[in-house]
Formats: C-alpha cells, structure tokens, sequence
DNA sequence: GTCTATAGGGCGATAGAC
DNA sequence: GTCTATCGCCCTATAGAC
C-alpha cells in the first residue's frame, strides 16, 4: 500500500487538479507585483503554475478575476448577520451590528492583502471590478433589510449608506489593524450621525 | 465683417465631419437596442456609422465608452456646486443643495436615457463601467468638500453618502421624471435622518 | 485541447480643410 | 504650404466556440 501514499501526494502536486486554484492565484499575484498588471498574461500565470490556459478559464472567469477569489462569500456572510440582528434593532441598527460582527470576522481571513490591495490600487481595471465585486454587497444588504421588513426604496438607500460606512471602515482598519474592526464602523456611524444632526430640516422654496 | 463671423462658427466645428462621434454614438446605441450589446461588434458600429473600426478608438478607448460620452461631466458640475454652496451651510447641508440642483440641470440634458439605461440594464458589463464613471462622482465629492474644509476621511464618508444619495434620487427621477429632481433628493435625504434617528447611540463596550 | 473572432492599440499614409 | 481627422494594415492577447 505504499505505493499509494506516493500516489496520493504526487497527486496533490502536478497538474491535475487538487490545488490548482491556489496555484493560479499565487503565481498571478506574484507576477502581478514584480511585472504589474496589465502586462502579465494569463499564459504566464498559467505557466507559472504549471498549467494550461484552458485551465484558468475553468476557474477564473477572466484575468481580472483571479483577484477576487473568495469575495463571493462576503454578501451572504453580510446578509446572515443583518437577518440574523435582534428584532428589536432598527434596520440601521441592525444593519451596523451586521458590518461590524461581520467584517470583525472576515478582515483577518483576508489573505495576502496588503499586496492584493497594492496590485488593484494601481490598476484601475481591477479597482473596476472590486466595485463590482462590492456592488453584490450593496445588493445583498438591500435583500436582507428588505426580509427584515424595509421597503424596497428605504432597503435600497440604507444599504448603499451601509456599504458607505463598510468601505469606509475597512480602509481605516487597513490602515490600523490592530484596532478592532468593529470600532471603525461605530466611528464611521458616529461621524454619520453627527453629520446629520447639524442639518436644518430642508425647507420647502417660499417656506421661511 | 459678415464672412468673419461665418469662419468664427465654422472653426468652432471640427472640420471634416462634424458628427462622427455623434454618429457612432448613435449607431452603437441603435445597435446595442437591435442585437444586445455583447453581439455587436465595433466594426458593425463603425461601419453604420460609415466611419472604420480605427476612428472608432480615436474617439472612444473601448466599446463600453461608446455608451457613456458626456458622462465626464457630471463630477465637475457637482464639484462646483459644492464649493459654490452657502458658507453657512454644514457639509452635509452644502451637499444635498449642490446634488439637487446639479442633478436638476443634469437630469435634463440626458439624451435618450431611456434606451441607454435599459441597454445597460442588460449588460453586466455595462453596469461595471457605469460603477466606475460612478466612482468619478463620488471622488469629485469628496476632493470638493475637503476644499469646503472637512477633514480627508470626514468628506470620503460624506461623498459617498452624496453618491447613494444620488443615485437613489436618481432611479425614483426616472421612473417619475415629471416631479423635479431636487424633490426626490429631499426624500431621500429626510428617509435617511430618519433611519438615523431611531439609532441609539452606539455604546463603547462596558459603558451603560 | 485547439482554433477563431475580435478587442485594443501602434504606426505611417492619405486626403480634405485651412 | 500646414494641420489633422481618417484610414489601412500591422500586431498581440483575450474570450469563447468547436
């Protein structure tokens, strides 16, 4: 049975298929930072990796995407946590909890991302895409707040402000990792409301 | 002194042919209605337009552009607004009068909105560069109301706040494009103070 | 896995407006 | 004559069809 066990590792390494993934993604973004970009080509990534071009495709939809593995768990995880708030929360409240239990979790299970972060800021196709990326987060927290019980319209706005404030967050816990995730969301949400509170209520033209 | 002001308004238009940016525009979007814009190829456009795919990338960097000439704009006017606006006026004050009235003025001059818009409802790909002309907005917000004296993060925040804002007039404009601009803007700001309101202060940790 | 269509861009030539 | 919008043919890499 020996035998196997060397069959079983030789596996995990070439070609076929096991970490393929995690190959592609590595070998694009070292290439990515020693070449930039948009002069890397998927035949080099592939290459790199030990692969075929045909290959990336099955993984990755297009170069961009390489990137932005993972991302795609971020809206539901977001989405759970503002269905999931105490009912006794108002939709904005529920909605901050959400960012904040949320992104505490998934700011440390961000790989690599001071590079990753390096690589979109200086290509604006990739910052492209990661506000398309983002845009399926605004979509999924309009989709929760309205279970919640918000129409659509107020659904709609208030998530926009939430991912405002999530964005707005996480650059600031890039900056500062060590302080906690959620203080800058409650930062944010301060800054928010003190904002607001210095407005006079909009008078309607010839209203005195 | 008659001919003088004939060459005048002569040298204002380009010489040769006038409109063959309008006419590509025009084609593509015809085109785009026809087939579905991933079908379309740009020499189809070029070649409705009696123009060749080569004049097609002088005018325009990719087919996606073709749909959002003009678009550039938009952040400069809201720009301006902003700095313009009531030094009496909180941040958040001067930014709400400057997308109402902008937008006001704007919401106008939009040529054919209706097919463009559901030309890029339908492409995805559209919809990641009308993010990124987005962008420009709310990059432009924020350069003006740091210029009005709010500190760098303050105005990111707020801008993007303006931006959500904007667009969630926006889309109720166009669905309702006969009640004025600025009137949805002042929903949309009154939703959010309210949603805002019925938030208890967020607490640090321990304290009561 | 292979092949093709097409986007995107560089360069020089051309021809119409001045 | 100059200027410049347009064009024709080049190339490469991507994306999708086969």
């Amino acid at each position: 049975m020996t035998h196997c066990a060397i069959m079983a590792r030789i596996v995990v390494m070439p070609r076929w298929d096991p970490r393929a993934e995690d190959r592609l993604r590595d070998a694009a973004l070292e290439l990515f930072l020693e070449q930039g970009y948009d002069s890397v080509t998927v035949a080099q990534i592939t290459e790199r990796a030990g692969l075929t071009r045909r290959t990336f495709s099955r993984y990755f939809t297009d170069k961009r995407d390489v990137l932005f593995a993972g991302s795609e768990r971020l809206p539901p995880a977001l989405a759970e946590a503002v269905i999931s708030a105490d009912d006794a929360l108002s939709p904005f409240e529920a909605l901050m909890t959400a960012l904040a239990d949320t992104g505490e979790l998934l700011a440390g299970s961000v790989t690599r991302s001071a590079e990753r972060r390096a690589v979109i800021k200086a290509s604006p196709e990739l910052q492209e895409r990661e506000r398309t990326k983002f845009a399926a987060v605004t979509d999924a927290l309009a989709r929760a707040l309205q279970q919640r019980g918000s129409a659509e319209a107020a659904a709609t706005l208030l998530a926009r402000i939430g991912a405002a404030v999530f964005q707005t967050a996480f650059e600031c816990w890039a900056d500062q990792p060590d302080a906690g995730f959620s203080a800058f969301v409650r930062d944010a949400a301060a800054e928010l409301a003190t904002s607001l509170t210095t407005v006079t209520v909009p008078a309607a033209p010839g209203q005195a």
